[in-house]
DNA sequence: CTACCTGCAAAGTCTTTGCATTACG
DNA sequence: CGTAATGCAAAGACTTTGCAGGTAG
């Protein structure tokens, strides 16, 4: 169930980049790690609030920009004012987000993945990355 | 050339609705569908300032949310800090932002569109809308 | 003439930064 | 111990809003 980034491995991987591993940064950590969803900087200050009220949000943000930069986490905004954040170090990715819940769900598709190294070449461009992000809502099984 | 909205139907849609069709709100329109990227409201403002040096970023702003609304025009984020405003009305298309010179060229795949619904559907939900950004570079025809 | 629109400046979000203090290694 | 990290509050970037005056219809 973990195919990501454990919390271990990821303290070792600070480490070994001379990055300091604080109680802070464990806390910020193992909380994306245990998230189910893509949290925000505030839904992870929350989400550690009652062990570690003090915690600043300066503190979510510099972690997650720090881990960002060391390529151990992603960011995404979904088209919402603010930053999600996930634990990377799985394998490749997009998200569905139910429209209604907020719910993430991540899927990939080589198909797809492949058409659209395809588009990229036909217009004259290789590609360096992209962003496709799936809104919809629960389908009822019809009424 | 021009598959999209003309800026007199673009007025008549406003009077349609009783809107009115100020200076402000002309050059605005006018501006955006000269432009060949995709404008933000600074891109905008700048664009008619030497005709219109008074238009207040507020206005520019305020005439994009009030379009958005009317679903006469449409707000992309690419990502970077602040909006990207297009003329709506034209075929969907996606965009391929060039990494390098920030340029975006629009694109249509119809495969592409279809595996969106299919994935939708099998994840189990029915697909109400859907963001897909391409990054790429320039392909070098090889050295 | 009246209701809607505009400009200005102030406020609101989300995120980053300066600085003195704390703590990892 | 020395350097990097933290908390706090202030600043920054982008966007929205309150209000008094202006203008389309």
């Amino acid at each position: 169930m973990e195919s990501r980034l454990s919390l271990d491995a990821l303290a070792d991987a600070l480490k070994a980049r001379g990055i300091k591993v604080t109680a802070q940064r464990k806390a910020i950590c193992r909380a994306l790690a245990q998230a189910e969803n893509h949290p925000t900087a505030v839904e992870l200050r929350a989400a550690i609030a009652d062990r570690h009220p003090h915690i600043s949000l300066a503190t979510v943000y510099r972690t997650m920009r720090m881990l960002c930069e060391a390529g151990i986490v992603e960011e995404h905004d979904f088209g919402v004012g603010c930053g999600h954040y996930e634990l990377g170090g799985g394998p490749h990715h997009d998200h569905l987000i139910d429209a209604e819940s907020g719910r993430i769900v991540e899927f990939c598709d080589p198909e797809i993945e492949r058409l659209q190294q395809a588009i990229a070449e036909r217009l004259g461009y290789r590609l360096t990355g992209h962003r496709l992000e799936l809104y919809g809502v629960r389908a009822k099984s019809d009424a």
